[in-house]
DNA sequence: GTCTATAAGATGATAGAC
DNA sequence: GTCTATCATCTTATAGAC
């Protein structure tokens, strides 16, 4: 999993930081830093609290409650509020990105010609729904931060990006094979509306639920998956192909 | 537009407020009520900033002051935080709810027997991206604010159903009359794949921006649309109508 | 209806003992 | 690395003058 450098999700921050920065008391973070239990403990109940109440809906003092260690370690790890919520969304980030992009490869790999939009939808689908399938409530709660992110605006469309764009620039590639000739404008639609489909999903809000009387819920992943790709492959078919003649 | 009674989002308040509540200075809301003024200046003032950073993101403070009026009046005319925030999702969801239900019995009044998919989605996105193409900033802060809601875990679905759920039941059931036949549980899970797409859409993250390099816009309601009727309608058929026979 | 003043508490962050 | 104690600030919310 390599060197998870410290990276801000925000923007504004110059990425000057060649050396150590000037900041105090800072962890070692080498190895496997001894008090690596503290710091996960840290890290799972941000992850959380954050998935359920948002950034701002959730004090340190909860966090370090609920991690059940000292009030002041997340300052000790991370030095800021913002340095928990952004340590909680990139630890999951790479290992997320390696594993779908593992995954468009392999499928277009094992396709040569022959790749189907159903079969980009659900290369690109499995690994986060696969997951989220499994019931792992870590990676759960990481997957309804991102969705809370991703509706977020100012910040959030482009943190989104930052840390998302080469794997969606993957599944457009395989896209483009399968249909080519389609328009770009047509193909970046088309997918935010199945990222919409899918961030929505990620959430758990409940809503469907309470809609559906009970009949479907929000935490069957599995299948909310096979409507998924069904639905975006057929409106990814309507709304580029039908348009790129 | 008539009585619009204070109602808490929240499920955990008894609906027992039969007269007056025992509250104190409490405002009067009858008639045009003079203060009028101060009171739409905050719900304007706080429909912006809870939809740029959410409920918790926001101090009453701010509020007071964007609106530029005292700090102790969203105090006065909305009792909590907590109020201010139930006050400004129901100003505009009647309108919003009668503007749909209205869209919708139109459309199927004009059209009888010959209902379509794609009617039936257009008629249902039409007075909100229309509304939203329109470029009010009232009503763009708002549907943004929806778009947040709808991804909060824990109450996010059940306040999201709790104000729109008879207009999506409506749109159900004139979906069914262009699809007859087609399973319940595809007929919802569907829906959830439009819902996302619209929220993500309304949120006007920014996100599509970054990904299509400005090729295609967040704030361009009317070419949003029109992907998301061919991109929905093509779901819906295939998610619902293949499955049905 | 509007404003001043302030209560009562929570919050992010830090210094320094161990 | 962990904990205690604390600062300065901000928060919601009220009481009461005008």
């Amino acid at each position: 999993m390599g060197e998870t450098a410290t990276m801000s999700l925000q923007g504004d921050r110059q990425p000057e930081d060649g050396a150590a920065r000037p900041r105090r008391g800072r962890p070692p973070k080498d190895a496997v830093a001894p008090g690596g239990d503290a710091r996960t403990a840290i890290l799972d109940a941000a992850e959380e609290l954050f998935a359920k109440h948002g950034l701002h809906g959730v004090s340190l003092r909860q966090v370090a409650a609920r991690a059940r260690v000292d009030g002041a370690l997340p300052h000790y790890y991370f030095d800021s509020k913002r340095g928990v919520f952004d340590a909680v969304f990139m630890r999951r980030a790479e290992l997320l990105n390696a594993a779908r992009i593992a995954s468009l490869d392999a499928y277009e790999a094992g396709h040569g010609d022959a790749v189907t939009v159903e079969g980009a939808v659900r290369a690109f689908l499995e690994p986060v729904l696969g997951v989220a399938a499994e019931g792992d409530r870590g990676w759960l709660n990481y997957f309804a931060l991102i969705a809370q992110v991703s509706n977020t605006p100012e910040w959030g469309g482009e943190t989104m990006a930052r840390f998302f764009d080469p794997v969606i620039r993957r599944l457009l590639a395989v896209l483009r094979r399968a249909m080519p000739g389609c328009r770009d404008q047509d193909l970046y639609w088309s997918y935010h509306m199945l990222s919409g489909a899918l961030m929505l999903t990620l959430s758990e809000s409940g809503r469907i639920d309470i809609l559906s009387g009970g009949l479907c819920r929000s935490d069957d992943m599995a299948e909310a998956q096979s409507h998924m790709i069904a639905f975006a492959a057929a409106g990814f078919r309507a709304a580029c192909v039908a348009r790129s003649g």
